[in-house]
DNA sequence: GTTGATGCAAAGCATTTGCAATATC
DNA sequence: GATATTGCAAATGCTTTGCATCAAC
């Protein structure tokens, strides 16, 4: 579970980018992201739309999506694609890395971190002459609950 | 550049598939694969689609997708989605496997494998309870000949 | 009072599907 | 002749956009 308090930073660059680029601070921005903020790590436009809508606030489905893709702007999310057709949003903390474990049957999302595989990504891309910038790394599989309800029927 | 005389496991296993399934050879179901086969590696449905009909034959758009569905279902195709929102479908040999690594300015999509990076993987899963059925590994960064011409300006 | 934001409905885009006509087995 | 396949247009699912109204600066 996430701390609110450890979101400040948030915030701060959230107000930031919005300075910046002379954009406006309005309610259903501000609705949006504190509800981004409590839900699960993984969320997509249809998640946030949904709870956003059951606490009785009457924001439009394009509206999670402008804001979402503003926090994209802003460096403050990642989206990611992963089973189907759906973008799936997450927080982007500054200077932190990790890649994804997607059970195939219940959906949950793992992550995880590996140093020497980032390592040989770089020597393989410098061994084919490219200047890597990003990369995607998912593993598909079933988590252990799966695993273990499946072996007991 | 491949040679077409390699690919008779490819007609074999389709061919098989068809006949296991029911299904019927059509002629618009050769010319389409006689084409994939022919085109680059990585293909999408679009680019088959304007080849096809850039060599007369009056093919819906429809079949073309329900043939690479097809070369799907029989495995004989992988399908990727890299950076927009297509799909890109490349032949499977079986028995092989390799990562891409895709360049953010022309699009030139190179292959490669590396077996310290799979079996890292493979330990990932298996540390976090995982049994892993796939994965995908997708570099991005700008190619060699990208990277020049940058330079050169 | 400017300028950007919102909500809604309509448009986009890649892909799939329903259906009547047609080809394959 | 039964059944799968095709082509077309319409439908789909996710996301974006146009526009008139509204809120923030």
């Amino acid at each position: 579970m996430e701390d609110n308090s450890d979101l400040q930073w948030f915030w701060d660059t959230l107000d930031a980018h919005l300075s910046r680029q002379q954009l406006k601070q309005t309610k259903q921005r501000k609705v949006i992201v504190e509800h981004f903020l409590r839900l699960a790590r993984h969320v997509d436009a249809e998640d946030l739309y949904r709870r956003v809508r059951g606490k009785g606030f009457k924001i439009g489905l394009a509206t999670i999506y402008r804001t979402l893709n503003l926090l994209r702007d802003a460096d403050l999310v990642t989206q990611h694609s992963f089973t189907d057709g759906r973008a799936i949003f997450e927080i982007k903390r500054p200077g932190t890395h990790h890649d994804h474990m997607v059970c195939s049957l219940c959906g949950i999302i793992q992550e995880f971190e590996n140093d020497q595989i980032e390592v040989l990504q770089s020597k393989v891309a410098e061994d084919h002459g490219f200047t890597l910038t990003s990369h995607r790394l998912d593993l598909f599989g079933v988590c252990r609950g799966c695993h273990n309800e499946q072996s007991q029927q």
